[in-house]
RNA sequence: GUGGGCGUAGCUCAGCUGGUAGAGCACUCGGUUGUGGUCCGAGAUGUCGCGGGUUCGAGCCCCGUCGUUCACCCCA
């Protein structure tokens, strides 16, 4: 009886090992500049009531109105599996009350996220983000900082051929009034259906057209950064100065265009040069009226998404993936049944003590687990059979160069803390 | 949702105008007593994505389907 194969779900991306491990540490060093900066996990649901994105994330936007994941769970709840992070970072929020305390609340998180859209480089149905949201304050130094945060992200991985653009959306007074502006220059156009429809629904999104000539024709529409009213632009102002102060690299983008509604204010995005199309690494910006319109207070937040898939490949094309930092330093192998019980025994102390330990296991031929033991990539490998038990004594053996030391099995965890911080201290 | 490319051993692929499958890498064992990376030898592995059709005969042609990939829409 022959059974036939279960494949993975269209779409979704696996990090197997090896390439797991570059996948961890991408996530790690994305997020560490938030944890650096005060910011604290919240651990949320990966799926949440529909009604949370149709009014969050907005009903004309292409997110909410063909990539979602949408089921009914068996008390008849329409239930959708979570297309973005800041909408429920906001109904979690609201329904616990968070806005009543300090302010801002300043949260990340990391996670799955669902869109279905056709699979493409750098686009899957089930991706990873890595998060923040800063919740309650209106200040331009926020923005800044919070921009500053991604940007560091990045720079941890070592990523230089990425882009962070900026721009703002202004209040709702400025962008009611470019609205005005920008119907009637799009209204003098001739365009096919499908794009009219579109600039029904947004007509921002015209400038994100790819088609040279709709570029061309766009280049002279009115541009939302000339309507933004004082305030406004004071805010964009401070914030460019702060970005500048902390010496962080940016150009503006008066076309930027971002995917969900809720977006005002300060907005953002990181794009990089080596990934093809989806070239956006992450982005972000301010949301005024999002809490409002969950049914909580009026209070503005700032946030971004980072997408740690993309920035995996971003680092795999620019090759800043460190290579030694995932193998372990030592690898035991045991000749004998007596030599095995002796090797888990002297494994669970050195792993205490930091050293990150394997064991060769199955009673293969010695040949074979020193072949393993050099594909574990790991540092140094004793061999523990009679002799050394008995002499209590083994042999080091330095695996780049075949260099032997002979130690007493009392000393390996000083010996060997002390050669390993060595060389790390001398690469 | 729309369009193009591709689907042959674990991986990367070859397979000429249709005649019932190959390479490299990887893997396992060995090159005499317990030491990897090089070298040499031996070995195992495929319903040629799946289903139909054309044909004396299909991995090669046709149709469908699934998957994959790239692009559009859109986005991380």
């Amino acid at each position: 009886m022959k059974f036939e194969k279960i494949q993975a779900p269209k779409g979704v991306r696996e990090y197997l090992p090896p390439e797991s491990q570059g996948f961890e540490w991408v996530r790690e060093q994305l997020i560490a500049p938030a944890k650096e900066a005060g910011y604290q996990l919240m651990e949320l649901p990966v799926f949440e009531d529909t009604n949370l994105f149709t009014r969050g994330v907005g009903e004309s936007t292409d997110v909410v109105s063909k990539e979602m994941y949408t089921f009914e769970d068996r008390g008849g709840r329409s239930i959708t599996l979570r297309p973005e992070g800041t909408a429920g970072v906001m109904r979690a929020v609201i329904e616990q009350n968070l806005d009543r305390g300090q302010l801002p609340v300043k949260v990340w998180y990391s996670g799955q996220f669902f869109r279905a859209e056709r699979p493409q480089a750098g686009r899957y149905r089930q991706f990873y983000q890595v998060g923040i949201e800063a919740i309650g304050i209106e200040d331009p130094a926020l923005d800044a900082e919070v921009i500053a945060i991604a940007d560091r992200g990045f720079k941890n991985l070592g990523l230089k051929n990425y882009q962070l653009e900026i721009t703002s959306l202004g209040d709702a007074q400025s962008r009611a009034s470019h609205r005005v502006d920008l119907l009637a220059f799009i209204s003098e156009l001739n365009l096919d259906e499908e794009t009219s429809n579109r600039a029904k629904i947004n007509p921002l999104r015209l400038f994100d057209d790819k088609r040279p000539e709709m570029q061309a024709a766009m280049l002279k529409a009115p541009i939302l950064l000339d309507y933004l009213s004082e305030e406004s632009a004071a805010n964009f102002a401070a914030v460019q100065r702060y970005l500048k102060a902390m010496r962080i690299d940016f150009t503006i983008n008066p076309r930027m265009v971002r995917g969900l509604d809720y977006y005002t204010g300060t907005t953002f995005e990181f794009v990089h040069s080596d990934l093809g199309a989806q070239s956006g690494i992450g982005g972000g910006g301010r949301y005024d009226g999002l809490m409002e319109t969950l049914g909580g207070q009026s209070l503005s937040g700032i946030g971004f998404g980072l997408g740690v898939d993309r920035a995996l490949l971003a680092a795999i094309a620019e090759s800043t993936l460190p290579s030694q930092e995932f193998s372990s330093d030592l690898f035991i192998i045991p000749l004998g049944e007596l030599a095995k019980e002796e090797a888990l025994v002297i494994a669970q102390g050195l792993r205490l003590s930091g050293v990150r330990t394997e064991l060769a296991f199955g009673d293969r031929a010695l040949k074979g687990a020193m072949k393993a033991a050099d594909k574990s990539g790991a540092r140094y490998v004793i061999v523990l059979g009679e002799s050394e038990l008995t002499a209590r004594t083994v042999e080091l053996k330095r695996m780049s160069d075949g260099v032997v030391t002979s130690i007493k099995i009392d000393q390996l965890q000083n010996e060997l803390s002390r050669a390993l911080s060595l060389s790390s201290n001398s690469q």
